[in-house]
Formats: structure tokens, C-alpha cells, sequence
DNA sequence: CTAAAGGTTAGAGCATGCTCTAAGTCAAGC
DNA sequence: GCTTGACTTAGAGCATGCTCTAACCTTTAG
């Protein structure tokens, strides 16, 4: 598929697909006769998985260092999968921390509700 | 109490302090006589209050109308409840979401773990 | 008196993650 | 052949949230 398919699949902006190519999130992109890139529906799940990653607080660097080590094949296995054990005991602590803050914002709406000026 | 003192209660950097100060978070901030910030317990809460919601994603632009809000004085009381009223459900939204990355990132772990190579 | 420690300001600089622009290429339809 | 539209590139620009610098002022201890 080109970009523009590809775009509304994952919801980034063509833009920002070239972006993420450049700094190295997507590697090995395979292109038309014209040069224009076709995207796999394997580039759509590595990218939905790329936005997962994302939307659980990993910075990009960190998720362009899995993708080196996808690249890198099984040699990296225990690598990657050590990297997405530490990821996910930080997102449990994380998960925790904004549980107590929802509590505490629940708290301080029922403080405003009960002391209506 | 003097700003690095300040600093060390709330986790923030002495730099960062006069900063939220320069863009609105923090107002009448009282001085001594040589011109120094005095900050109080009161002081102390509110910018634990803003960690808390910087931490569960509110943009510091956000948080100064919230700021505003409470220096306006009573008349905000029901527009600032209805603000914190909307970020909490969006905090709840996210911690969804995140519930969801985070048994998907489960998945993958125990993906990988079933299948070393 | 002087030096050190801690504060002040305005404003520059930086990291992250996009987002957009300019100039150009290519393929399809009229 | 020419226009239109979707793509390409390198690189500039922007928003957020700090983080640091330079130059200067006070207070305190020796």
C-alpha cells in the first residue's frame, strides 16, 4: 500500500512515517519503480506496535533501540524481550502512581462539591 | 522558607520554580527584605497539587488557567470543578488504555518467552 | 575587608517529537 | 504535450518543558 493508506491504517501522518524512518523506528521500507514506499501489513502491525510503545510513555531513542534489535534477528531475543519485561514493570508502577492521583483527584472534586460557596 | 528549601519539598529545581512563576503557575510569591522569594506551607501544597496534575498529563498551559482560576477567588469555583472534572475522566479514559497496553505488553512478554529460539 | 554562599534577573539553549516547506519527480487523464 | 495529484528529498521551524548562563546583589563568617 502507499503512504497515504498507510497513514489513515496507523493514524500517523505521512510526515511523520518519513520521520520515523529516518531516525530509524522503520527500516527497510521497500519502494515502487517510481521510488514511492509500499508499506506490508506487517509494517502495520510493527508500527501500531511502535504506537503502543509510545502511548505507554517510551521515548523514541529507547523504541529505536528494539527496532535495531528486531533487525538484529534471534541473536537479540532475550534483549528484547528483557527490555519489554522493564518497560512493563514500569508501566504497572506508573498505572499504580496515576491510580492514586485519580483517587486524589476524586477526593478534591468531592471537596469542591461539598463546599459550594 | 528560602527557595532551596522549597525546592527540596516539592522536587523541583530552583530553576524550574521561577519559571513556573514566570509563565503563571505560581502567584505572590511573597519576598524578604534583600528581595528573596519566601514561600509558605500553602505554597508547598499547590505546587504538589501541580506535580499532580502535570504527572497525569495536564499541559502546564492548562494548569495556569486552572491557576487563574483559583486566584480569581470564589466566582471560579464551579468552572474550576468542571475542569478538574473533565481531566480526571480523561485520566480514567487513559488508565483504560493503559490497562489495555498493558495485558497486550503481557501478551507479547509471554510471547516471547514461549518461543526462544 | 573580603570571600563564599546563596539568592536575583533576562534571556539563551536544549531535548523531544513532530510539522511544514520548497523544489523536484513521476504516472494518469484530457 | 500538459496539467493534476500524489509522491520524493533535505532541511527549516515550532511547541513544550525545562535547564543553564552571565552578570549582579546580599548576607554571613573569618
Amino acid at each position: 500500500m502507499n503512504i497515504a493508506k498507510f497513514s489513515a491504517l496507523t493514524g500517523l501522518s505521512s510526515h511523520t512515517l518519513r520521520y520515523y524512518e529516518k531516525i530509524g523506528l522503520l527500516a527497510n521500507i521497500s519502494r515502487d519503480a517510481s521510488g514511492h514506499r509500499r508499506y506490508s501489513s506487517k509494517d502495520v502491525e510493527w508500527v501500531r506496535f511502535i504506537n503502543r510503545l509510545k502511548d505507554t510513555g517510551m521515548p523514541l531513542a529507547e523504541i529505536r533501540h528494539y527496532a535495531e534489535l528486531r533487525e538484529a534477528g534471534d541473536a537479540t531475543f532475550d534483549n528484547r524481550c528483557h527490555l519489554l519485561e522493564r518497560h512493563r514493570d514500569a508501566l504497572k508502577l506508573r498505572l499504580q502512581r496515576e491510580q492514586e492521583h485519580l483517587q486524589a483527584l476524586d477526593a478534591k472534586i468531592a471537596y469542591y462539591q461539598s463546599h459550594k460557596p
